[in-house]
DNA sequence: CTTTTTTTATGAGTTAAGTCATAAGCTTAT
DNA sequence: ATAAGCTTATGACTTAACTCATAAAAAAAG
């Protein structure tokens, strides 16, 4: 999202993680903007029973838990390392400052939140909809689009049945099935588990 | 959000809308950032079967449709007159202008924009939990919070069976039993079909 | 103060997703 | 190359929300 060498400039520090490391959690307090360099993040809640959801998968040069930078109240959801992973991170009051200074950066910045809304608003009402297929083919074609944008040559989805049932709150049995049920269809690629497009 | 003084210097023009009028349609391309003045506004999809997903009710000084005026993308969700209103609408230019001069405007704005996904957070993890209490719950708990701003004396909830329905995914049934059963446990006050908190 | 409309209420039956168990197919590591 | 672990696959059973139907209660309209 923000330039690396303006983060530096700035006095940002990068910070390694290894996989399945907690980067911040669900409910506590931020002082940090937080970017992530290389690898992947998972932003999630937990429920009562243990269960996750993951709300979004971080890719490289996105921003993550971004909300109580504006807002001062705690994460509305943790982060964790999904894979061994490096991100930057600047104190709160720099990152003001940043985006003070820097209105066209402020303006895509605003643009990135309301792209999020987007997709929650796109995601709800396909959850609420109750309709598995719909929500998985929605999922699917957003990860299509945000694919492209991280890696041009990828022909095939990098997300698992399981990872496709924690966004969407269903059971990985039903992913499959729904799934499976859609490649009879015609309506997706399967070949040795791995959706193409 | 804006001032409505600063909205009619840069430009901005009242409309009316009766009840159950479209001001904007899911799918259709912005020229307008508008902000309602006075009644209720749902902001809505619709599913194939015709049933309403109501994404967030509007109440006035609030503004809504602004992801295209960021990312020029058509509009995520439709617009309704939930009962007659007055909004404001300013020309889309205009209102970049505005947070361009203004960057604490600006900063209000991104504010805004981190609480609503804040919200969309929320209600996404219940929706995908599948626990229809917990839902309501959540929904009801942001109200109460969210009403504070816009009615200081209220003490009961403003919103009907149907509307909770409509803003979770459940049928109104569900949304009546579940509360009744709230009630009996006693995690809800209801009198003569009202919920007092 | 009626009449009409909306909202809340409740029962019975259906259905689709969840649950649990088990196994085969791919990857990755030693 | 073999073992371990993750991912996909499939069947049988259960359950909770949906559907449909009907009615009482409350609010709004005339």
């Amino acid at each position: 999202m923000i330039d690396i060498d303006t983060l530096l400039a700035w006095g940002a520090a990068y910070k390694k993680v290894t996989a399945g490391e907690v980067i911040f959690r669900e409910g506590s307090n931020c002082t940090f903007y937080h970017q992530l360099v290389e690898g992947k993040v998972r932003w999630i809640n937990i429920n009562e029973e243990g269960k996750e959801f993951v709300q979004t998968f971080i890719e490289p040069g996105e921003c993550f838990g971004e909300f109580p930078l504006f807002d001062d109240e705690p994460y509305a959801a943790g982060a964790i390392a999904d894979s061994d992973a490096v991100i930057i991170r600047l104190h709160k009051p720099a990152f003001h400052q940043i985006l003070k200074e820097d209105p066209a950066l402020h303006f895509a910045f605003s643009k990135m939140l309301t792209q999020r809304l987007r997709f929650k608003f796109l995601i709800l009402k396909e959850l609420a909809n109750h309709n598995p297929e719909s929500s998985i083919s929605t999922l699917l074609k957003y990860f299509k689009e945000h694919q492209k944008n991280i890696c041009t040559k990828c022909n095939k989805l990098q997300l698992t049945r399981q990872q496709i049932a924690d966004m969407t709150g269903l059971r990985v049995e039903t992913v499959i099935r729904t799934m499976k049920n859609m490649q009879h269809k015609g309506r997706l690629q399967i070949s040795r588990g791995k959706v193409y497009y």
